[in-house]
DNA sequence: CCTATAAATAACCAAATAGTTATTTGTTGG
DNA sequence: CCAACAAATAACTATTTGGTTATTTATAGG
């Protein structure tokens, strides 16, 4: 990190500005939504520059949206839950989701509006690939570690179970804004994401755990 | 419904259509991206007619949004689904929301655009805290019910369900162009669409039924 | 039948927008 | 030390955009 003393030049860090500023300006305003000048201008760069490193608008929301992408898996990937008894990693990978979710606002907008778009920026991403596959070779081990110890169900598929993961954190925190006044309650109050956490983690557990499993977890009060 | 024969002067006609293509526009490209003059040619008519009628952009996409929410809530409340058992009930409601969402891919757009936007149109509307009072109200009654009857667990926050609920469609639909992608599968295809409802019947149902009902619906399939 | 009203159309406008051209200025290898 | 190169800036342009003005035309009440 040759950041300290402000050089009058240096093409990455440009580069990098340009990157921040855009993964703000398209998750605050969409890719339709969002100006390429005032990237530009919240980079401190110019319009030149931009256009000089990424081309146009387009393939800099391509790579804005590959990078959020990337970042997210490869902080998921150091949980090494393989370390962690099934019940424990579930509980661990829920938990993550959800303080990422919170802390990244920007990476859930980007993905709603890459699909606004149908994902034709992500189709071109070969990093992508090699990311998405570790992914779910990840769930799939745990899974089947679970299964193995006799506290998960058999048969269970891992790609429905990382969307089902996913989908019930994700919804609650991009929707929160008409959810907070559909349910007249504020969805980011402290309680309410602490409680919301925890009925995400129960869910999550009966949704994979032996009818015995749960049974047992209820007993000795793990799923409170 | 006077469309019979196509009258040269028609407000309500001129009206109906611009709010049609104001919802298919604003699903498309959000908000943002959303041009005045495309839903001015798409209803064959004009934008001075658009103008008139709506005032201008933003006070459009508000009622195309409300109009959303009721049309929703309107067929969801049509379920009667208090004339149901419990069980029967939640199956039917997730069944419905499966089969809305698919059948309406603008809703969700919409939805996402609004909550892009912090829900400032919805917070406007007063029609829209009648209909939530009312859907809150239904999930209520029926937790009670199934709980009464000793196959729901007590305590559970109809907020949280109804959320959820709504999470395990919305998600896997809206997110569809890059999970797609992620997962290598496409998501959208007849069989897949079907597994994805029978895992979140199966998902809901674990998540607001007893250890016991839960072990009972696996014992004569009724989670399969 | 005729006139006040409102529905409809098209041409228009100022501001904003994605993308470029022209120019200056710092940096680095020979 | 200096030329070739690349980083940076600002001014510019063709087009698009949300919103308006001016005008025409159908319709309903007296």
């Amino acid at each position: 990190m040759k950041q300290a003393k402000p050089q009058v030049r240096d093409p990455e860090a440009t580069k990098l500005r340009i990157l921040a500023a855009a993964t703000q300006e398209f998750a605050k305003f969409g890719l339709g939504g969002a100006r390429v000048d005032h990237i530009a201008a919240r980079a401190k760069s110019n319009k030149r520059m931009l256009y000089h490193y990424f081309g146009n608008k387009d393939a800099l929301f391509a790579i804005t949206v590959e990078n959020a992408y990337s970042q997210f898996r490869e902080q998921e990937a150091a949980l090494q839950l393989d370390s962690l008894d099934p019940v424990t990693a579930i509980r661990r990978l829920v938990s993550f989701i959800w303080d990422y979710f919170i802390k990244h606002p920007e990476f859930i907008t980007l993905v709603n509006s890459e699909n606004l778009h149908k994902a034709k920026h992500l189709k071109a991403s070969k990093r992508n690939t090699d990311m998405s596959r570790k992914f779910v070779a990840r769930m799939q081990a745990l899974l089947s570690r679970g299964e193995a110890s006799g506290v998960f169900r058999h048969g269970l598929d891992p790609v429905q179970v990382n969307i089902s993961v996913a989908a019930i954190a994700y919804y609650y925190l991009t929707n929160r804004f008409t959810g907070s006044i559909i349910f007249e309650r504020d969805l980011m109050a402290k309680d309410a994401l602490a409680d919301r956490l925890t009925f995400n983690t129960s869910t999550v557990l009966r949704m994979v755990c032996t009818a015995e499993e749960i049974a047992r977890l209820e007993k000795n009060g793990g799923l409170a």
